[in-house]
RNA sequence: GCCCAGAUGGCGGAAUUGGUAGACGCGCCAGACUCAAAAUCUGGUGUCCGCAAGGAUGUGCAGGUUCGAUUCCUGUUCUGGGCACCA
């Protein structure tokens, strides 16, 4: 009987449906356990063969648990909502719940082919108002908290009201210090109308809405996304884009800082993805300092005014320091140019510089602004007084402080920090050394070992210590106070678009109230046109009978849906919560979850949020989301290139194109074969655009430039599965993905070699059927060697499985295989428990070779076989033994064999003999069951 | 620029705890079967010297620790991912 994939395969992703074979009960007797895909976004170019890696991982371990006795949750879905889909509607009129069904029904067909055990009743899209429905209901839960710093948790905005109402805000301080009322007793809280009420508990719900930069694109009359603006214009025509503030909804995720970063403790994430979060929630500590102002335009000394309407802050620069105990080294200020503060101290003279400057840096982007490595900046013309030493130091503006991040302005100290320093050698500003020798002149030294000189009080002192010293004097003097930073920034969390979830909020007097849950959902209106609405606004602001009933005409970002989707599958079809808390009880954390870090900051911190918020408020007993997190490298393209000569229709190989002047051209990569193009099927490619060239070859083929690169329709270097699967069938399709390498690292496709994989599948076939005689598999009882080959393979497969090392998971198979044919096996007592272990790697051709040789149920219900020492036992082994660390021979040599037995075995070696020349040997090294080594 | 990861034969990769570098597969070479081809099977295949036996060398680069380093340490180069409105 032939192996006969399409047919097989086929017939089984059919039996499985009908039986229900993947569906999961949320009330069962096994233990549980969550198996997650990152959630996909449905794009109009469909299922790349980058886009399976981590679901067939998933979709192995998730198989194997369930062999090992596991109930598995294993569900899929669709992230629906996305700039894409809204950007086709522009260009082609096509609604946006139109394009992404049929890119859904696209991407489930290519799924289905690869055979995943997805519980496709459980699959869930964002974009569904059942779905959305508890979007907006959790986002109702974010803006009706707060997060209170006390118990460092959210609670309902009820409870911050009662305290406000009996005590007012000492307590409990807004969190945006920079707000212009800070602190009100209960009396003043009674008397404050509901306008101003309102704008204080903005201020610290834990969705609010506030005012934030957006990439403003007058030209196309709406808002860019960062990756469509390139080079400060958009990618789309050119046009200029600017800075727009813009009424933006937020999510207060710097409240969680500390949470967030005290969770990362209790997951099981790579170090790297733990260090990557770390470090974009970037705690510091260190203090916030105020130096006195000296400028022609403000006089030193004002009278005393009530504090934040008078120019009491223009007098002061607050910098916020991780090293207080730099002071005394601080030879200029750098402020952020765009801080309101340049321009009420810029001197007369520097007037024009300034504001010269400060009009460049508005036009640049605050990527381009952090990786600009040519140094500039302006003398503002004013300086701050030290309050150690009273040295006047001089303002400078520059780009590479940024107005977000601490105060927006920065002790700079030369001789202990690299920027600082070559920003003082290029101004030629006079540098201080404060650390004597470890301070060479050339370089920053960035110590913190050294010792203190010409540092007034805390000369002497270790660098170390003395900034505790600086901090209590700051502190004792009112000078400064001790403070703690974060990186991490609010998350904006608003879109000026139409694809997406509308905000339950309803405008009333320019306050905005939730509307009432029973509403819920809330549904995305039809539009007559997807294009921007007045100033900026989103589409929605172009709907009357939406503007008329003052909705907010904003929508939630793509990260709104994915942050609690996990939740969903547990209890997909709840009409009542967002799922039971039996559901969530039950399911729990997601045990496994595998996907690319290109989601290390941004939706997985979210999510976290969500979850804790979630969990505070009292709606899941856990605070974490993602027990443990697996990251799945991206394969990537591997491009290919024809060279055109300028001028002609004529094609040069890769060989010879330097003698010529040519224009690399992206060729499809389906009709190369290696770097070899199929001169037809390229006359052909493109409806016969390239019909009449002519091609300079190198020795009669066609060689083709090749490079790597994402992998993109618009590259020509993707591969889609169904053609493999096609070809080779998803069996073969499937383990050669695994077999490439390891999930976690990126690699460029490569098609070739595909063919051992399913020449392997074939070799496994014909251990059980034969072209001439048929069955093969026989009931005899197996001997030792076959027994070792079994226990060998269930060992490694057992253990490759567990760490994710699938690629040597594929390859033991093929040794397993190999030794299984050298040995002319084909014993039902060996064969058997190979397929089970196979069944996760290559469901369809295990399902049906377990049914061939007689079972009746499905082979996913079988048990995983059981690894027995026994059959592997050794009584010697072959050493290795070296001369000076360099191998010479090799012995068999007894495992019960004593040092003294081993030194003499390896003295007496003839090769030994020859490489010691009769020198005596220092010392024998033998370490059992590894190697011998001796030492001359 | 900052943060993270990676680099091993012609290619994808293996070496799990510092202990025989290159498992497994592709490709290539030779052979068997065949009228022939495909499929299949057998053997070989890091590089250099050598008929061979054997030897030297070899895990991005430069150092270091060790009896012994792909593995640990220091420095460095290149490639990929992220950097807050792609998802």
């Amino acid at each position: 009987m032939e192996y006969n994939f399409n047919e097989i395969e086929k017939k089984w992703q059919q039996k499985w449906v009908e039986n229900k074979t993947y569906e999961v009960s949320n009330d069962s007797e096994k233990p549980k356990y969550y198996v997650l895909d990152m959630f996909p976004y449905p794009s109009g170019a469909g299922l790349h063969v980058g886009h399976p890696l981590g679901y067939i991982a998933s979709d192995i371990y998730a198989r194997y648990k369930r062999l090992k006795g596991f109930n598995v949750l294993h569900p899929m879905g669709y992230d629906a909502f996305g700039l894409p889909a809204e950007q086709y509607a522009i260009e082609h009129g096509i609604h946006p719940a139109v394009s992404t069904e049929n890119n859904i029904n696209t991407f489930r067909k290519q799924l289905d082919n690869i055979g995943f055990c997805f519980d496709w009743n459980r699959e869930v899209r964002t974009s569904d108002p059942k779905y959305y429905k508890w979007t907006q209901w959790i986002f109702l839960q974010l803006f009706k908290s707060w997060f209170n710093r006390q118990t460092q948790k959210a609670e309902p905005i009820e409870s911050l009201l009662k305290i406000f109402e009996s005590e007012g805000n000492a307590d409990h301080p807004v969190p945006n210090e920079k707000f212009h009322i800070s602190g009100f007793s209960a009396e003043e809280w009674k008397h404050f109308d509901e306008a101003t009420r309102q704008t204080i508990l903005m201020e610290y719900r834990l969705a609010y809405c506030g005012y934030g930069e957006v990439n403003w694109c007058e030209a196309l009359g709406t808002v860019l996304a960062n990756d469509e603006v390139v080079n400060g214009v958009s990618e789309r025509g050119g046009h200029p884009v600017v800075k727009k503030k813009l009424r933006q909804w937020y999510l207060r995720i710097t409240e969680y800082a500390d949470r967030l970063l005290k969770g990362l403790q209790e997951v099981d994430f790579s170090e790297a993805m733990k260090e990557m979060q770390t470090n974009w929630i970037g705690k510091s500590s260190g203090a916030e300092i105020d130096f006195e102002i000296k400028s022609e335009k403000i006089t030193p000394h004002p009278q005393p005014h009530s504090e934040k309407e008078t120019g009491d802050e223009a007098l002061k620069l607050r910098v916020y320091t991780t090293r207080p105990d730099t002071i005394f080294g601080v030879d200029f200020m750098v402020i952020a140019p765009e801080l309101e503060l340049v321009n009420r101290i810029k001197s007369t003279g520097q007037t024009d510089e300034v504001d010269k400057y400060v009009a460049w840096v508005k036009s640049r982007s605050e990527r381009e602004r952090m990786s600009e490595k040519k140094i500039s900046g302006v003398f503002t013309g004013a300086f701050a007084v030290n309050p150690f030493n009273g040295k006047e130091i001089p303002i400078w503006i520059s780009e590479y402080v940024l107005a977000g991040y601490g105060t927006g302005a920065i002790m700079a100290v030369p001789c202990g920090d690299e920027r600082d320093h070559k920003f003082a050698q290029y101004f030629n500003i006079p540098i201080t050394n404060i650390i004597g020798e470890a301070y060479n002149g050339q370089e920053a030294n960035p110590t913190k070992e050294a010792i203190l000189e010409n540092s007034g009080f805390i000369n002497g002192m270790m660098m170390k210590d003395a900034i505790e010293v600086v901090i209590n004097e700051l502190e004792a003097r009112g000078i400064g106070v001790r403070k703690t930073n974060y990186k991490m920034r609010d998350a904006a969390f608003s879109r000026q678009r139409y694809w997406g979830e509308p905000f339950p909020i309803v405008w009333k007097d320019g306050i905005a109230y939730s509307l009432d849950e029973s509403v819920l959902p809330l549904e995305l209106p039809q539009v007559e046109s997807y294009k921007p609405g007045p100033e900026g606004e989103g589409p929605l602001a172009n709907i009357p009978e939406w503007v008329a009933k003052e909705l907010e005409t904003n929508t939630m970002p793509g990260y709104a849906g994915s942050s609690w989707y996990f939740l969903r599958y547990m209890d997909p079809h709840n009409d009542n919560e967002f799922a039971s808390r039996k559901a969530t009880d039950y399911w729990n954390q997601v045990d496994l979850y595998i996907g690319g870090t290109e989601h290390a900051v941004g939706h997985l911190l979210y999510s976290r949020l969500w979850t804790k918020v979630l969990h505070d408020l009292g709606y899941l007993s856990f605070d974490e989301p993602y027990k443990r997190l697996v990251n799945q490298g991206m394969i990537q393209g591997s491009s290919r290139f024809v060279y055109r000569i300028h001028g002609t229709k004529n094609f040069v190989s890769l060989g010879q194109k330097n003698n010529y002047q040519v224009a690399p051209l992206h060729v499809d990569v389906n009709i190369v074969d290696g770097v070899e193009l199929d001169i037809e099927k390229f006359k052909q490619w493109r409806n016969g655009e390239y019909a009449d060239a002519e091609f300079i070859l190198d020795d009669g083929k066609y060689i083709c430039g090749s490079e790597v690169e994402k992998m993109s329709k618009s590259k020509f270097n993707t591969v889609n599965p169904d053609d493999l699967v096609e070809k080779y069938g998803a069996d073969t399709f499937r383990m050669y993905e695994m077999f490439l390498g390891p999930v976690e690292i990126s690699k460029p496709w490569n098609t070739k070699g595909i063919e051992g994989v399913h020449r392997f599948i074939k070799k496994l076939w014909r251990l059980f059927f034969d072209e001439q005689n048929g069955a093969l598999w026989i009931e005899d009882n197996p001997n030792a060697n076959e027994l070792k080959s079994l226990h060998k393979a269930i060992k490694k497969i057992e253990e490759d499985t567990e760490r994710f090392s699938f690629n040597t998971g594929v390859s033991t198979f093929m040794i397993l295989v190999n030794e299984l044919s050298d040995l002319k096996c084909h014993k039902k007592a060996i064969l058997e428990p190979m397929l089970i272990m196979l069944a996760p790697y290559a469901p369809h051709i295990a399902e049906e070779l377990w049914r061939q040789i007689g079972n009746t149920n499905s082979v996913l219900d079988a048990s995983f076989p059981v690894y027995e020492e026994k059959y592997l036992i050794e009584t010697s082994k072959e050493y290795p033994i070296s001369v000076n660390g360099k191998l010479r021979t090799t012995m068999n040599i007894s495992l019960e064999a004593t040092q003294e037995e081993v030194e003499k075995l390896a003295l007496g070696n003839e090769v030994v003999q020859k490489w010691i020349e009769g020198k005596t040997p220092k010392k024998i090294i033998y370490v059992k069951n590894k190697m011998v080594n001796v030492v001359v």
